[in-house]
RNA sequence: UGACCCAUGGUGUAACGGCAGCACAAGAGAUUUUGGUUCUCUCGGCCCAGGUUCGAAUCCUGGUGGGUCAACCA
């Protein structure tokens, strides 16, 4: 009893993030009553990606941990580059990770009436005024982060003036970039972001949900402060490039005099030899330089998803990751670490040669055929057994077979015995080869009758234990053999004069084929396979009964390649 | 030539003024009908300099290094 209480403890006792010190904190002054409500807010204008994912984790967890809630709330502001289909691959993508925001879908375009009249507020407290100079203007008087911007000459405008301007833009009077409305805040700020902030631009563009409702749209920052505020939000919590512009958030919500939420910044998530940059991955997606958004070689969710990763593998990385403040690089032998422990557990197991070569056993009857036994999983007794027929002519890998053997080489060679799993000891007893090119074509073997699975003599010990298919029942399959997207650690911090595309791995996909027990006919799209001694495979989209695609999730750990590297 | 944030093994992340721990990676061994898994062990760290204190990774000061900020993007 006491035993099994310990786990439980030592999760209970397990040190808080500071993000979790923060709202316990909260929850002891009794700031939000104990109260913890927190959201997801992405712009739908492209695919989440693993970072997302981090953020995702991060606030669906905290609600649940605090018995509290999480919205998801979609940022659109920004009618020019958001797009339903965007909003539709998020949904799927948050469902998907295993996340429920039950009655709580929000939209910040729900609040475009709620907004307009805090702006009118602010223009009659007189800490708003329309502002007719050019982006350019706008940018030239803003000044630098080392020297002071200068006050427009349109910040003087009376409330009446600044109240039927605003009016006006709303109504369409204006052209695309006439009109601002702006803050006034202070064009001497240290902080850039409190040199008068847009606040409201004019953009006569057709919004996915509004449709032409609106001519104005309100900008990030008076936005989505608010649109906290307005959902009582508790905890807002966002990455770090956002710090700049707490004072702003809380501005806002000061003068406004509305519910206020804390910002907390949190570091967030980069990953060896990939990108996290929605910019640089559509332009990977634009420039074919992969298939699309859900590519499996994309750190993108879909991609993940499609590339054989579960929800539970990410939830578990987003967990162990933490949560921090300081810029980090998570090396990418976490999340194949991740997606390994959970396949290790999850996934059965499945006899498949990736590059075969023909071995016969010389002294197996020839049209016998033998069902072998195997288990499914060692790791779980209860996905059974399975039948894998065994015949005279059969499939080994290539690379389980040489003629000189090096000192630590456990496999099948000349003279040396084997054990095929599940069924015979064989031994090696001829190389049959092209005499044009000196290509193995066939290896002769005998097997040993006595040695079959489960009977005495099979307990005999032998260095190596092979997997096989038999020639004659196997199903082949494409197999789509994947290595990282990248060649350098950090593509984004690349060397004088280059990008990031110049460090495109052109080795990223290898495109082969497999020979695979019968069992594999069952397969459908998503399914995750151990192929034993290989990978793991998951079943691509691209996958039809008569056309089985596997991508590789990730291979198993080899220590044998190492060795053989060392060499 | 500013403001703000950050700094613990190779990579991440703990410590709340009292023995620097955990995970991944790396290395060694045991087990194994997967060179997988599992188990054991090893390697390796507080950016620097002062100060406060009986005692500092922790508090203070000053350096150094890194990051963020000048879209009518989010």
């Amino acid at each position: 009893m006491a035993e099994n209480k310990l786990p439980e403890e030592e999760k209970n006792t397990r040190s808080l993030n500071f993000i979790e010190e923060i709202i316990e904190e909260d929850n002891r002054i009794g700031v939000y009553n104990g109260r913890v409500h927190t959201r997801f807010p992405p712009e739908p204008n492209g695919y989440l990606h693993i970072g997302h994912a981090k953020s995702i984790c991060l606030n669906f967890g905290l609600g649940k941990k605090y018995n509290g809630k999480t919205n998801l709330r979609f940022d659109d502001t920004n009618p020019v580059k958001e797009d339903t289909e965007y909003v539709d691959s998020i949904l799927e993508d948050v469902k998907w990770l295993g996340f429920d925001w039950e009655d709580r879908l929000f939209y910040a375009s729900d609040y475009f009436g709620q907004l307009y009249d805090y702006a009118v507020i602010l223009i009659r407290k007189g800490k708003a005024y329309v502002c007719d100079m050019t982006a350019g203007e706008i940018g030239e008087t803003r000044g630098s982060p080392t020297r002071p911007g200068s006050e427009s000459l349109f910040r003087s405008r009376s409330v009446e003036e600044n109240i039927d301007l605003f009016t006006r833009m709303r109504l369409g009077e204006f052209p695309d970039g006439a009109k601002v409305l702006r803050a006034k805040i202070d064009m001497a700020s240290p902080n850039m972001h409190m040199r008068d902030p847009v606040l409201y631009r004019i953009l006569h563009t057709s919004h996915h949900r509004t449709g032409d409702q609106w001519c104005i749209y309100p900008m990030y920052d008076f936005a989505h402060g608010q649109s906290d505020s307005i959902e009582r939000i508790t905890h807002s919590i966002c990455t770090l490039e956002f710090e700049v512009h707490r004072p702003l958030y809380d501005w806002f919500i000061r003068e406004i005099g509305i519910y206020s939420p804390r910002q907390i910044e949190f570091a967030r998530l980069n990953v060896t030899y990939t990108i996290m940059s929605k910019r640089k991955l559509l332009e990977l997606v634009r420039d074919g330089n992969v298939s699309g958004w859900d590519d499996p070689r994309m750190p993108t969710i879909c991609g993940l998803r499609r590339r054989g990763f579960t929800p539970a593998s990410i939830r578990n990385f987003a967990d162990i990751i933490g949560v921090a403040k300081r810029d980090n690089v998570i090396d990418v032998s976490l999340l194949e670490f991740c997606i390994r422990e959970d396949l290790n557990k999850s996934a059965n197991r499945l006899m498949a040669v990736l590059n075969p070569v023909r071995i016969v056993i010389d002294n197996y009857p020839d049209d016998l055929v033998e069902d072998m036994e195997s288990v499914n999983n060692p790791e779980d007794e209860s996905k059974g057994k399975r039948k894998l027929p065994f015949s005279k002519s059969l499939f080994i890998e290539r690379e389980d077979f040489m003629e000189e053997p090096p000192n630590k080489f456990f496999r099948l060679a000349p003279g040396r015995e084997v054990r095929l799993k599940a069924a015979y000891i064989i031994r090696c007893e001829s190389v049959a080869k092209d005499p044009e090119t000196g290509e193995i074509i066939e290896i002769h073997c005998t097997y040993d009758p006595q040695t079959r699975s489960g009977m005495p003599e099979s307990n005999r010990k032998v260095k190596g234990t092979l997997h096989w298919v038999s020639e004659k029942h196997a199903v082949k399959a494409e197999i789509r053999l994947y290595d990282r997207l990248f060649t350098i650690e950090n593509p984004d911090d690349p060397e004088n004069g280059k990008t990031y595309k110049d460090y495109l791995n052109p080795d990223s996909l290898r495109i082969s084929s497999a020979m695979i027990e019968p069992t594999v006919k069952n397969a459908v799209i998503l399914d995750k396979y151990q192929f034993e001694r290989t990978g793991y495979f998951s079943v691509d989209k691209d996958s039809t009964p008569e056309n089985l695609v596997f991508n590789r999730v990730v291979p198993l750990k080899d220590s044998w390649s190492k060795v053989e590297k060392v060499k």
